[in-house]
DNA sequence: CCATTACGATTACACCTGTAATCTGAATAG
DNA sequence: CTATTCAGATTACAGGTGTAATCGTAATGG
């Protein structure tokens, strides 16, 4: 059964993660736990954003069950609660599921044309392969 | 540069295709063109959508420069603007960049990991990278 | 003890999306 | 010529998203 018609990007809470909240995941990914000042230390230059925003996002992934939170004095530490390889594999297998039928092939020859694929990626990609099939 | 900033998943019009409209272009990828009531044939029963919903995502896509009409009689026939593969590059490529920092070989290891990949897709690949490296 | 700060919480608001119902005008049946 | 039908157009409306301002409260400086 590699199709899976259930979507479920990350298993914690199940709820999605927009956008902008996968850049406040990505902060704390690199790095937690983080107060709200410090994830916005590390997004608000990139994206442009204020505290405000910063704040908004971390509860709304708070109520999704994507972050947890740990009073620390006055303030909050946020961690992620989902890891980033579950997202991100529940993300791609979202995308081959939806626009290649569940094989990854397909998708591989669609980067390949978009010149996606550097040699050392083409390098990599086959000592990936080399390491699966034993 | 294989990291491209600005994000741009089918030109024509440049605008965003949200899930519901693409199951709408998938069925005018799939053969066009076609009229709403046709498409409804299609996707109405997997969607469990209704012919007005069908109409709006149509209506939709044509302002979003996705879709050409042409009247035929009363009403319209409908033909896709951009190529199914283009949106397809562009979309794998908005995942990889967001996600894999424009690298391929992570997301196919973690399809890998996944157990997204079969044997057969393997082979396909493997047999992919040695045209590539023609 | 009081004024200011520094937080998180609440509220705001416009745009997008999913999902339709209703309107309007033209073609067609009688 | 008129009533019905059928197509696209307009309107609807709740929920999600991006982006924030404001509120309430607790700590902190004086």
């Amino acid at each position: 059964m590699t199709t899976r018609t259930e979507d479920q990007q990350g298993d914690a809470g199940g709820e999605r993660i927009s956008d902008a909240e996968h850049a406040v995941m990505e902060a704390l990914w690199k790095r937690s736990p983080q107060t709200a000042a410090e994830v916005c230390e590390t997004v608000c230059k990139d994206r442009g954003w204020s505290m405000p925003t910063v704040k908004t996002l971390l509860s709304r992934l708070v109520q999704k069950g994507a972050l947890a939170t740990q009073p620390d004095g006055r303030r909050f530490l946020y961690t992620p609660l989902i890891a980033r390889s579950a997202y991100v594999g529940g993300e791609s297998r979202r995308l081959v599921d939806r626009l290649f039928g569940g094989r990854a092939a397909p998708l591989l020859a669609h980067l390949a044309q978009e010149e996606a694929l550097s040699p050392d990626d083409i390098a990599e990609i086959e000592r990936l392969l080399q390491e699966m099939k034993k």
